[in-house]
DNA sequence: TCGATCCTGTAG
DNA sequence: CTACAGGATCGA
């Protein structure tokens, strides 16, 4: 599920849903969701620390905590986190809950139960992120250092950007879409990208993931299924066969990186 | 740079 | 049954 707008969503939700609640208690249902991490490492540490803020690097979400550590939570695939006003009352797929002082509970939702979970001190969370790239809705991230960061990488353009060392936070549907808006062939070298065209990126990045932002803010972070009706529309993303918005011709899907890549033959060059 | 892997669910 | 799924990591 989550890329950057959707963990933006899912954090906004949760900074004003857990803003300096207390943690009674971790459930950790599944020793892999802490690896490498021992699970009763953080169902000893986690009971008493407040929850005092919450932050998202990337597609990482990152819960400060009393006492100078963090929570990192990474939601992967299908992941979810949310707060359930009544902790007895928890979806089928939590993987874990975080139960809080007062009956409510923090959930991590999963289905395909890859999500991970880690308890840091403040300086290892700082290393642990330190290899994210720039967030793309930063002022940091420039055209400039876009068109720099590209011109040494001979990775199709799509790889490069779910690269999360590139560009912190897109995954194979906002990349793909960025890529329709500034028409890329998903498959071009980003090294073999002129300037212009760059910075087209750039801006369809910001634009894409904006406007995705909007859409996931009603949507996610929340118990139950999606809301259809509030999903962002894509162009071309998982649309193969279907009519270009744009020329009409039928858009494509190939493989990269083991991953379905969507573009339309014509508009992307 | 590929393929396998971690998991479960759904669509065909 | 197979293919595929909004992610990331590992080893060949």
């Amino acid at each position: 599920m989550p890329e950057l707008p959707e963990v933006e969503a899912i954090c906004g939700r949760l900074r004003r849903q857990t803003r300096n609640s207390e943690i009674l208690r971790a459930h950790i249902l599944r020793p892999r969701t802490t690896h490498p991490q021992d699970p009763s490492l953080l169902e000893s540490a986690l009971p008493g620390r407040l929850i005092e803020t919450v932050a998202r690097r990337g597609k990482h979400i990152l819960l400060g905590l009393s006492g100078g550590h963090v929570l990192r939570v990474h939601l992967r695939m299908t992941g979810n986190l949310y707060v359930i006003p009544d902790a007895r009352f928890r979806p089928a797929t939590t993987r874990t809950w975080i139960e809080l002082v007062g009956g409510k509970a923090l959930i991590l939702d999963d289905p395909r139960a890859l999500g991970v979970l880690h308890l840091f001190s403040a300086a290892e969370a700082a290393a642990a992120i330190a290899g994210l790239g720039p967030e793309p809705l930063s002022r940091e991230f420039t055209a400039r250092l876009l068109a720099d960061v590209a011109g040494a990488s001979r990775q199709p353009v799509k790889l490069f950007l779910m690269d999360q060392r590139h560009v912190a936070g897109l995954g194979n549907i906002y990349a793909a879409e960025a890529l329709f808006r500034a028409g890329i062939h998903p498959a071009r070298p980003a090294n073999r990208i002129r300037s212009a065209r760059i910075s087209a990126l750039h801006n369809a990045i910001i634009g894409v993931l904006r406007e995705a932002i909007r859409s996931a803010r009603n949507s996610y972070g929340r118990p139950g299924s999606i809301r259809e009706a509030e999903q962002f529309q894509t162009a071309v993303y998982d649309r193969e066969g279907q009519p270009c918005i744009g020329c009409g011709a039928r858009i494509h899907r190939i493989q990269q990186g083991g991953r379905s890549t969507y573009f339309c033959p014509r508009c992307q060059r």
